[in-house]
DNA sequence: GCCATTTCTTGTCATTTGGCAAGTTGTTTT
DNA sequence: AAAACAACTTGCCAAATGACAAGAAATGGC
């Protein structure tokens, strides 16, 4: 069947007794390609949609009150991605989503998602498990800015997203870990001594 | 009458087609008094409890690699208070609640707020929007960890959240702020100078 | 009121990181 | 193939911050 890898992630999001949902909730979703280069969503538009990743990596930025480019989260294979802010509360988003590579998923408007998340118990239970597990991880992640050494953020990412550099330039890497790309390159340097 | 601050915050959290609910949610919150340094929630624990502060301050902290305390998040009053990880995926909390000062608040168990969640369209969606609300807030501290100077961070707490300041030592400040205390001091006195 | 503890500040020095610019390499465009 | 551009590295120096220790100030307990 198509969407197996969709299926397989809302099943895992569902408890034992929501299981039999998970195919229902899945046919709502429509597929999407973007091609390398393409944006999901760019700043200054509200986001409408909600998007289940099969394939790919996406990489969010924003620009800050000097004018660089910011990366603020990557998204690989079996993630969702959709931006917080600019989805529930229907604002404009500060935020672009830019595919990496090209990129094959699933997504749900606001409207759908809406009308699943009143009318599914099972749905209700799959957008609230999306929700804690993206702020979850945001937590772990600022976290680390506060207490880990610039190489220890970089090592952590390269053992648990090596893909990431396969795709994005070093550039990127460097403001997601909160350093500038010339840093990066010297952690890089002393790392693989070791 | 009396929780007249949290019926005032949810119905400020409501869809204009459901204010006529807030009062009704209000209700399901119990009364709950701390006394300055007793916990909300200690680490090890699964937390059970959702809070709204009407007044006081807690302070959120966890204890990092090398045994250091860092404070993770500061609460004040008309603010609701609760650690997304244990408390929705029911896991043991790395993270402490404690009272900076003598608090008065409400507070739902994860059981009512499962209820009500599942029961009451209007409930959904308070639920969700404190979700959002506190996912957006640390997204816009993790990006001022990264582009904003430490000295930036700082005046824009202190012009933010002024009362912290008078509740909460500076080491627990300078944590938050991803910087040590020594060097809070220092930004306060040249901060003073301007 | 006195002692103990915590908080806050300050000094010195080392380390990390940034800013800037140059140089190399690799990739895309024409 | 040449030119233009982007990516990555490296050198040099400055700025920001940390580590550690000492001391002053404030607070809490008895």
């Amino acid at each position: 069947m198509a969407k197996e890898s969709l299926v397989h992630f809302i099943s895992h999001h569902l408890a034992a007794d929501h299981q039999a949902a998970a195919s229902e909730l899945a046919q709502h979703f429509q597929e999407r390609l973007l091609s390398k280069g393409e944006y999901f969503m760019k700043e200054g538009q509200a986001s409408n949609e909600y998007l289940f990743l099969e394939e790919g990596c996406i990489r969010a930025y924003t620009t800050d009150t000097e004018g660089n480019d910011v990366t603020t989260g990557f998204y690989i294979k079996n993630k969702v991605v959709f931006e917080v802010s600019s989805f529930f509360n229907r604002t404009r988003s500060k935020e672009n989503l830019q595919a990496l590579i090209d990129c094959k998923g699933y997504c749900l408007t606001y409207l759908q998602l809406k009308e699943l998340f009143h009318a599914v118990t099972a749905y209700r239970e799959f957008g609230r498990a999306m929700l804690v597990k993206g702020f979850v991880a945001l937590k772990e992640r600022t976290l680390s800015l506060i207490n880990e050494t610039a190489e220890e953020r970089y090592a952590g990412l390269i053992s648990a997203n090596p893909e990431i550099f396969q795709y994005a330039p070093l550039k990127h890497i460097a403001s997601y870990l909160g350093i500038t790309d010339s840093s990066l390159s010297r952690i890089r340097k002393e790392f693989q001594k070791k």
